[in-house]
RNA sequence: GGGAGUUUAGCUCAGUUGGUUCAGAGCACCUGCCUUACAAGCAGGGGGUCACUGGUUCGAGUCCAGUAACUCCCACCA
């Protein structure tokens, strides 16, 4: 069969994973193996595959796949996250464009809405996942809204409730008005923003012209001012202290109160209060028991409250509002301003602070097992960087308002008793009436007295189960799946959800399960362009990754991915990266037609080949000791360079060149055994990596049995390697660069061979003579005592060698060999005076000192020869 | 405003407990090659005062202090 001369990935990628499948390889079902176990990260519902899942499953994925070649029972459960707030907005939009308002829908219309976009376009990312080659357990894809989970999450609320860790209050929120719901503070991502800083003036009351002025950035809310605050300390405004000023344009009379918050340096001095929309206007409100005056709706125009621009968006009237007061001569003056302006992490509206009635949890108690966890590493993060970040977040958490007022979600089990301030929190409609009945047994209580909380729980109060909940353990701890899978090994995810989820997770784990979910956390960083801007689809710099794989391949994109990803570290993307994998596996696979095209012949293994065989054997073996170290401290980019380099430049362009037989003839039929062994070694080590090539080559290079796949192939075991060998083959490795080297030079072609001869009687090149001859087309070696005629000379390390000389440019020759003697006495005399320092001498380990006299004897030696070279030349 | 981190070749990064045979790798670059697996390749080569200043030490990319630049996280100064 003619092998084509380029690696061709789309014809055979699909076939492999639809056998992968067929084989149910990537089951797992509990037994008496040790088991490996990794939660996917669940990409939202709605979501498609870009570069940042590319990455952060690839991560996955190789170390699934090592462990499951180190015969671990190895579990990779996928699955999505309903995300509340996005697919909801997706869901919003849809309908928008259908001309349906989901006002007009009642809640049960809108999720069955939902759940049929769910069920049409849900979950496509985990179609793209195969695409990539995941080896996920299909059978056990999750969903954190199916049944079971959702009753889980059900259930965890009302324990928490139960226990009193959760409790339902009016507070100042970060109010989303796209969304139209409340958010987490987590969800809330400040950015400076232009603005203005409008300076307001308002009339003193019972005064014609006597005025105060305030600055602000959002003077729409002065239609819900209620006070106006300054400094008891500051001297200027004494005069005001008990007056009360008229807010312009809505002439409400408001109160100058006195309060130690106000920052005398600060615009003016002077602070408008308004209790209902600013956090810290809020406390001040409360210390002085101001009016709550809330002129926003919930989707951010003017309420009635605000009296005027009703039911115009805040935004539109901040312009309008200005142009007024600057009419009516309230606008002192509008200079430009930079300020922090907080946005919503999904809908990226500017958010609000606003009152509302929310549900909460008390984060403090719950989540110090989890900080413990951190700090003693029980829980390792990686990098470590990362604990300094986690630990100021947990010892400073907030309590985390739970409630979001949108239908797609888990509805709160908290129940209402009609007429009353009463509520009921119950798993179900049922065990709640039940409670209501047995706390008003007097009261005849009916089902439909009982109202449920609208409201949803935040997305992060489901998946924060996710570990546990993926195998049913809130609902059946007990179950064989949850107590042989859970706790998962690994988590690999992104540092931007440290808190939303990882840290929770964390808290979740040790309040349900009373154990870790996860012992390492991996942190990758985050994709961006060569320029280190953010992937973002409006500066079109994010490259559609089932292009690439359609163009070069689902190992190319992973290796490429993988070449410069070090944890924690952002990964700078460029089409060349991908190339670069293409090339790698258009590499392997021609050293694969260089094997299968091998003629054995039945003759016994000569000096060359046993030599070259020893050699590559050892350098696996040291390879796989640093490859297996690195996969331990999950340096897999690392691991992958160097198995990259084994391949590439030990076993292609140093091993397969040292036993390919010359033109017509034929490798030994052992050298050809032990090449195809050694081919399939690599193939495993590299399979993690790039599953698709090398399970092709798996099967290309020898006959397979059904059933026989790389993927379940044992990981090589590590044995010892002899130094000595590989230390021999470096040195040859050397000598034959310096004879490339020297005809490169003297543009002596490649083609041409010439003789050699050693001029150090002592030394160990005897044994790769044959290796020599054929790397660096040489014809005969031979040791000489006297430089022959018509050479010259070059030395490596301590050894003088002769060959042929063409035109010899002796300035060029002495200049080199002078750089080269000056180097080496820098050296030298470095050496000498440490040894000949006391202190080195009586504080120096005894093997520090054995190397630096093994150095000064070596530098001694080379110079040595460099000077009996440089005598030769100048004769 | 607080905290953390980074700074080593043109680019992206390694350099573990301090020992000048540690100044490295990949990519990029330069030169020569279509050499019987591969031009998506082969061979050879150039390139860094390890941000700056000082200190500890027999010895410092490696430890300490300060300076500068950049990055990230947290934080409601109107």
């Amino acid at each position: 069969m003619e092998l084509s001369k380029t690696y061709d990935p789309a014809s055979i990628e699909d076939k492999w994973y639809a056998s992968w499948m067929k084989a149910r390889i990537f089951h797992a079902e509990p037994d008496n193996r040790p088991s490996y176990t990794v939660a996917i990260p669940p990409p939202n519902v709605t979501g498609i595959l870009h570069m940042g899942h590319v990455l952060n499953n690839t991560i996955q994925d190789i170390l699934v796949r090592k462990k499951r070649m180190q015969g671990f029972n190895t579990c990779w459960v996928p699955g999505t996250d309903h995300a509340s707030i996005a697919t909801e907005a997706k869901v919003v939009a849809l309908l928008a464009k259908q001309g349906i308002k989901k006002s007009d829908l009642s809640r049960d219309e809108f999720l069955e809405h939902a759940f049929a976009w769910k069920e049409k376009y849900g979950g496509i990312i985990l179609q793209q996942l195969r695409k990539l080659g995941a080896s996920c357990d299909w059978d056990r894809t999750a969903f954190t809204m199916e049944e079971r989970y959702s009753e889980g999450v059900i259930n965890v609320f009302c324990e928490l409730y139960d226990k009193g860790l959760i409790y339902r209050g009016k507070r100042m929120v970060n109010w989303d008005p796209a969304a139209q719901t409340a958010i987490s503070d987590e969800e809330v991502n400040h950015k400076d923003t232009n603005g203005f800083l409008y300076h307001l003036r308002y009339n003193i009351s019972g005064t014609e012209d006597e005025y105060v002025t305030i600055a602000t950035t959002r003077p729409e809310t002065i239609l819900g001012d209620t006070a106006i605050a300054i400094n008891p300390e500051d001297e200027r405004y004494i005069h005001l202290h008990g007056k009360t000023a008229i807010v312009p344009l809505v002439n409400r009379e408001i109160p100058i109160i006195l309060d130690s918050y106000v920052d005398k340096e600060f615009g003016t001095g002077c602070l408008k209060v308004t209790p209902a929309h600013d956090t810290n206007d809020y406390e001040i409100g409360l210390r002085h028991k101001l009016e709550f005056l809330d002129i926003l709706n919930p989707d951010g125009t003017i309420s009635e409250a605000g009296q005027l621009y009703v039911g115009e968006d805040r935004f539109k009237v901040r312009k309008q509002i200005a142009t007024e007061l600057e009419e009516k001569g309230h606008l002192v003056k509008q200079e430009p301003y930079t300020h922090s302006v907080g946005y919503s992490e999904r809908t990226k509206a500017a958010i609000e602070p606003k009152l509302s009635m929310q549900w909460f949890l008390d984060m403090k108690d719950i989540s110090k097992p989890a900080l413990e966890a951190v700090l003693s590493e029980e829980v390792r993060l990686i990098p470590s960087k990362f604990i300094n970040t986690y630990r100021y977040w947990m010892e400073n958490v907030r309590d985390w308002c739970l409630s979001r007022q949108l239908w797609w979600g888990h509805q709160i089990p908290a129940y209402f008793l009609k007429g009353t301030d009463e509520v009921f929190v119950a798993p179900t409609a049922e065990k709640a009436l039940q409670k209501a009945r047995e706390k008003f047994p007097e009261r005849d209580i009916q089902a439909e007295d009982l109202i449920q909380d609208p409201d949803v729980l935040d997305t992060w109060a489901s998946s924060w189960l996710w570990p546990i909940g993926v195998f049913d353990g809130v609902m059946d701890p007990e179950n064989k799946d949850f107590t042989y899978f859970y706790p998962t090994q690994d988590l690999v995810t992104a540092p931007e959800i440290l808190f939303f989820w990882v840290a929770r997770m964390i808290i979740a784990g040790y309040q349900f399960t009373g154990e870790k979910p996860f012992t390492n956390v991996y942190l990758t960083g985050i994709v961006r362009d060569h320029l280190r801007r953010k992937m973002s689809k409006s500066l079109g710099n994010s490259p559609d990754p089932l292009e690439m794989i359609e163009e070069y391949g689902a190992d190319a994109l992973r290796v490429g991915m993988m070449f410069s990803s070090p944890a924690g570290n952002d990964l700078l993307y460029k089409e060349e990266l991908i190339k670069q994998g293409r090339n790698f596996a258009n590499k392997i696979w021609n050293a694969f037609r260089l094997i299968k095209g091998l003629e054995a012949a039945d003759t016994p293994a000569i000096e060359r080949e046993l030599a070259a065989i020893r050699w590559m054997e050892n350098r696996v073996q040291e390879a796989l000791q640093d490859i297996n170290a690195q996969f331990e401290e999950f340096r897999i980019s690392d691991a992958l360079m160097s198995v990259y380099r084994l391949i590439w430049e030990d076993f292609c362009s140093w091993y397969l060149e040292m036993i390919k037989p010359d033109q017509g003839e034929q490798i030994s039929r052992p050298a050809y055994d032990a090449s195809i062994k050694l081919f399939e070694r690599l193939m495993k080590i590299l399979h993690p990596f790039m599953p698709f090539i090398t399970e092709e080559l798996w099967h290309g290079i020898s006959e397979r049995s059904k059933g026989d796949f790389i993927s379940i192939a044992s990981w090589p075991s590590v044995g010892t390697y002899d130094q000595q060998c590989l230390e021999d083959i470096a040195l040859v490795k050397e000598l034959i660069t310096a004879i490339r080297g020297y005809r490169s030079q003297y543009q002596l072609s490649n083609r041409e061979a010439l003789p050699l001869h050693i001029g150090t009687a002592d030394h160990p090149f005897q044994p790769y003579y044959p290796i020599i001859r054929k790397l660096a087309n040489i014809t005969s070696i031979a040791e000489t005592a006297a430089k022959p005629e018509g050479t010259n000379s070059f030395n490596v390390r301590v050894f003088e060698f002769f060959i042929p000389a063409a035109e010899i440019d002796v300035e060029a020759e002495i200049e080199k060999i002078q750089k080269q003697i000056d180097r080496k006495e820098r050296l030298l005399s470095g050496v000498k005076k440490k040894l000949g320092n006391d202190k080195f001498m009586n504080n120096a380990p005894a093997n520090v000192i054995a190397n630096e006299q093994k150095k000064l004897s070596d530098a001694e030696s080379e110079i040595g020869i460099l000077k009996t070279r440089l005598a030769q030349l100048d004769n």
